[in-house]
DNA sequence: TTAGATGCAAATGTTTTGCATCCCC
DNA sequence: GGGGATGCAAAACATTTGCATCTAA
């Protein structure tokens, strides 16, 4: 994901109703930057090296403050272990590795998968069902990582 | 689920590799006749009252072994807290809901989600990420449960 | 007979919370 | 200035593990 000045942070933040914090700003930015999907403790790590002082539980806070205000997705592995966030909110599927990690599916693949299940389909679910639905989430669970 | 006798169990036990223990039984024909998605915690607490000598760390063991065996399914929910599990092995979708529930998406619907996809799909993402896909999974994220 | 299963309790790993202090709006 | 945000430590929660004992095959 390309770079995101402060200013575009602090729209972006404001847009969706939260105040902007040095910290908030740190942890959203090398979210957004991240390619993998790095996991609370992953982040805060790479945090400390700029802020010293930040703590873990802000980290938690922070994601989960990011991920309500629909600016990151948290991707959970089926096996357990930890979460992991995402910045990139555009439609796109995941393979799931059976480790806990995740990655992402080429564009082109993931808004085929997504167009197939189609808004009809999830339409006549709602109906039968009584739900509004929120979100669809399709994963594929692979073995190992690919590229060895 | 129609209940399974004593029998079952063991040939179903057996063909999957697995010793037939007391505990093992009773843990299964629960899940089994279950009909909601239970927890490891739900079915200690219900096994509990015909062996109240079970531990729930020999649930936990059971569940794992259950599932690496593939006679049962671990159902994890996006939001955190405890896993689920499902003794219906059946090609199906889920609703989950945002407390971190499940509900079977009635079959029909579900064959046609699982029907969408598609081999053809899935052997183009393989091919083109090197990777074996070993189970696809579809959830439709939900606020409330359905039937209020 | 014996490899594998269980029970118990303690350990682990992840995430949340309470509360005093701090600082963005 | 005031309400939300942070840091710290402790708590909560889900799950796993070590080890002695038991039991199904």
């Amino acid at each position: 994901m390309k770079p995101l000045s402060i200013d575009q942070i602090k729209d972006l933040f404001h847009e969706h109703g939260l105040r902007t914090t040095r910290q908030r700003e740190l942890i959203y930015t090398l979210l957004h930057q991240s390619h993998d999907h790095p996991t609370a403790e992953e982040l805060f790590q790479a945090a400390r090296v700029q802020d010293s002082g930040l703590s873990l539980a802000t980290v938690y806070n922070t994601l989960d403050v990011l991920v309500e205000s629909r600016l990151a997705r948290k991707l959970t592995p089926a096996g357990g272990g930890s979460s992991r966030f995402d910045a990139d909110l555009s439609d796109h599927a995941h393979l799931a590795t059976t480790d806990g990690k995740f990655v992402d599916i080429p564009e082109d693949l993931s808004r085929e998968l997504v167009d197939r299940i189609g808004p009809d389909l999830v339409g006549r679910i709602e109906s039968r069902m009584g739900v509004k639905v929120d979100a669809v989430t399709v994963s594929l669970v692979v073995a190992g990582l690919p590229g060895h």
